[in-house]
DNA sequence: AATAAAATATGATATTTGTCATACAACTTC
DNA sequence: GAAGTTGTATGACAAATATCATATTTTATT
């Protein structure tokens, strides 16, 4: 069993606030996982009861539309923790998660992290803020996806993946989406999503070579909207 | 001076959660403001420092987008607290909140609410679990935006208002909008949602007088989205 | 009440986006 | 390596929505 308290990913949640004795108390009855490539965390109505806090790898957080399409509402990546809205409001899950690489990850139950809740008053002010973090990107995310294009928001789309995930060393983006996952994001149709990257493509503004996309032109393709 | 401890509204908030002598106190510290229809209670970027409470009234929380309009992410009503996330986060406000009639609200200062927070374990974990209300529902609504059509999103909006804020004595929105309003809470152009909401009429769903809108029939308004 | 200003309504049209069909490419599986 | 399956690409077209113009109605102001 690994010690949480040299897992260098809590340094980058709201696990940072807890303490030598606190970190050897999670790791005593935390488990870990391999999520392989493609399948679910957990799935939206489940429920989860802890959270996870993932170690490796990146995953989707998407919602089913009821016209049965997949919403990608936010992408999380290591060092970052997953269920903590649901533990809170003591529901079961609202989104489902699946990894999009293989993936790392811990669990730790709902009683251990509700005892640290109450004795250590950092650990849940970082909860907190987190959980606000979360909300004002939801809202601003709502205004984009209410006031945008598809163009604007597939330009917008591909330039947070390469800021956010960073690029390969032949400049390609790092996380790689299938056609119909990037449109999931968008919030389009995968058919739009396609023909607007062959555009931006033939504009000079991406380079597409099979899944692998390279922005060439970051300032051009967020102007290259309208 | 008005006290918090007769106040009948607190008990639909997170502050239901304090006590007679936590209630005393902010009745001290707090403020009350009268805001007329139209007028800000606060504006995007402001630095607030503190939160509202709504005693009596409804206004709009909006954003502007780059284009220009005014996305309404969300409406409050009495009884709900403002500001919550910005005063835990430690940031100006994301959104503005501008009344839709005259209002009645108190305002909390910042350093009130915290000296409760670590005090009173109950008022933290219901102001956390209000955060966490408002980030499911921001999720929600974004996988609405994303994935229903304009027609589907007015229809919802209208029958949200109907089941939220409830019906005037003539069975109308007790809310009133304008369209320009509507349009921004749908996320459209004003003249598509008057198209439509006149589409609405003519298939005598809804019946539109001037800005009072009925709907006649809740179940095929749902159904006459496609 | 007269005038101005703002909100609502609607037509005409352009643009964007979705849908369906089909082709081709890449990847699995046997 | 052949056949099936899935993912990507593109054309043709339909539908949804935005934009611009203009009329009408409502509301505010004097």
């Amino acid at each position: 069993m690994s010690k949480c308290d040299q897992c260098i990913v809590r340094e980058f949640s709201s696990l940072k606030a807890l303490n030598k004795d606190e970190l050897l108390k999670i790791a005593d009855c935390k488990s870990s996982y391999t999520i392989k490539k493609g399948e679910p965390i957990f799935t939206e109505g489940e429920n989860v009861n802890g959270i996870f806090c993932i170690k490796d790898g990146v995953c989707k957080l998407t919602k089913l539309s009821a016209n049965g399409n997949d919403q990608i509402v936010k992408l999380i990546t290591k060092g970052e923790l997953l269920g903590q809205r649901s533990m809170i409001s003591d529901e079961p899950v609202n989104l489902s998660a699946v990894a999009l690489e293989d993936m790392e990850v811990c669990f730790i139950p709902k009683t251990e992290i509700m005892g640290l809740f109450n004795q250590n008053n950092n650990f849940s002010m970082n909860v907190m803020k987190a959980i606000c973090v979360d909300l004002k990107e939801a809202d601003d995310h709502l205004v984009t996806m209410a006031q945008k294009s598809v163009r604007q928001r597939l330009a917008e789309t591909l330039v947070y993946l390469q800021d956010t995930f960073g690029v390969n060393p032949d400049n390609s983006l790092k996380v790689k989406l299938s056609r119909e996952e990037l449109a999931g994001m968008v919030g389009t149709a995968t058919e739009s999503c396609i023909r607007l990257l062959s555009e931006f493509n033939k504009l000079g503004v991406i380079v597409i070579a099979g899944k692998n996309i390279t922005i060439t032109d970051k300032a051009k393709l967020l102007r290259a909207v309208n």
